[in-house]
RNA sequence: GUGGAUGUAGUUCAGCUGGUUAGAACGUCGGAUUGUGGUUCCGAAGGUCGUGGGUUCGAGCCCCAUCUUCCACC
């Protein structure tokens, strides 16, 4: 399951291995984002020779929708139907519900939406979620909760902490009376929530703890709040769920929030910025963040990023990339999408090494004065 | 050669019977984007209304000339 292999000793930074049936996982990690059974623009062969992705993310409610669990489950679960043997982790859909379709109904038994392709209604269920989970063989699958807004008011944060807690305790029932339909084992991770209300997080917090299970997520951050709000419900919470168990920081962040939490005690993340906004011209290079539309790079030959994170990064120059990107070309996201992944990947990597040797704070604050600087 | 049409932002066009500072879309240039709807949102720059005259208190709009482009007919 999970082993800590070496502790910080001046912050609860941590390294570890989290094991799973298709793979190890050294932490702290970062999880490309690959909704819809693919990382948007990447050969799966880019993500494990170039950049070495060590785990990619799935999302239940995009798959459900399309192609659908018949699919799924002709084509032997998502590892086989999208040629992926490493570990996969698959999100409930929680979030989409509630951040893409307009008109849902929530209540105790789940959330009524509609699809937003055809409009067609769907019943989500702490329950058929976890069926359709084990269908598309995740090895780390979540349990179904409700994303809160934010802002947002506090009456509603305790309503929406206890449905999700409601919910939590019907995954498990579910989760332990099923088996996985593809001899792999597979882990529930369920949600923190409680918006940026200490007692609502702490609550939470021990709620999910009690679960007992493989690991841990923190949700429902990194929806609008100030970044330091987001720093302290993670210390808050981490203070309570277990750290022998890796915790998971679900949607963050930019690199700097990555650092900040890796600090803190966290070891998992997924967010679609390195790949969405890559796509749209924003890189995380080893100069500083840069917007690679901007006419200054029209000339300038110099690598994407000299200290190339991925063989893209040296090879193909900013000019280059710029006439890709405003061209609208195909090769420009997939490009703009390989680095950045290289650079998150690296950068959890890199911390990984600093934890281990025992200075990862000075390095910390060396690289987030670094990583602000906005060229 | 004759007749008709056309000319307004980089592009495609709107602009009422003449009335404040000529608009839109796209493009360009900036900014934003945090459990991906192959996105979305915000801001800015950019026009001597083909040219030259005229009528009028006032012209993108009306009149004359001229040029451009397109079409039709000899």
């Amino acid at each position: 399951m999970f082993k800590i292999e070496s502790r910080d000793k001046e912050s609860r930074a941590r390294t570890g291995i989290l094991k799973t049936a298709h793979g190890d996982i050294p932490t702290p990690i970062f999880m490309p984002v690959g909704t819809g059974g693919t990382v948007k623009g990447i050969l799966q062969r880019d993500l494990s020779e170039d950049i070495n992705a060590k785990i990619i993310l799935g999302n239940t409610y995009h798959l459900y929708l399309r192609p659908g669990t018949e699919v799924l489950k002709a084509a032997g679960g998502l590892h086989k139907f999208m040629s992926w043997d490493r570990p996969i982790l698959t999100d409930s859909g929680g979030y989409q519900v509630f951040s893409l379709t307009g008109n849902r109904k929530l209540s105790d038994e789940g959330a009524v939406f509609k699809s937003h392709i055809d409009g067609s209604k769907h019943v989500f269920t702490p329950e058929n979620t976890i069926d359709i989970q084990r269908i598309i063989g995740a090895d780390i699958m979540m349990v179904f909760d409700e994303c809160a807004p934010w802002p947002c008011d506090y009456q509603y944060a305790k309503k929406s902490v206890a449905l999700t807690h409601h919910w939590l305790d019907r995954a498990v029932v579910r989760f332990r009376e099923t088996d996985p339909l593809w001899g792999k084992e597979q882990f529930l991770f369920p949600i923190v929530q409680g918006g940026v209300f200490d007692d609502l997080r702490k609550i939470s917090a021990e709620k999910i703890a009690s679960a007992g299970m493989a690991g841990n997520a923190i949700g429902g951050l990194s929806v609008g709040e100030p970044a330091e709000e987001m720093y302290r419900i993670i210390e808050i919470v981490n203070e309570i769920l277990p750290p022998d168990k890796p915790r998971y920081l679900m949607g963050v962040g930019t690199p700097v929030n990555l650092l900040e939490a890796i600090e803190r005690g966290i070891d998992m993340f997924d967010c679609v910025m390195p790949t969405r906004n890559g796509r749209n011209g924003m890189l995380f290079t080893s100069e500083g963040t840069i917007n690679i539309r901007n006419r200054k790079w029209m000339d300038d030959f110099s690598p994407i990023d000299p200290e190339g994170p991925s063989t893209v990064s040296l090879c193909y120059s900013k000019a280059y990339l710029r006439h890709l990107v405003i061209s609208g070309e195909n090769l420009g996201a997939q490009i703009a999408s390989i680095h950045n992944l290289g650079f998150y990947l690296r950068l959890v990597e890199e911390a990984r090494k600093k934890i281990e040797e025992g200075n990862f704070k000075v390095w910390k604050s060396a690289m987030v004065k670094k990583l602000s600087e906005r060229l």
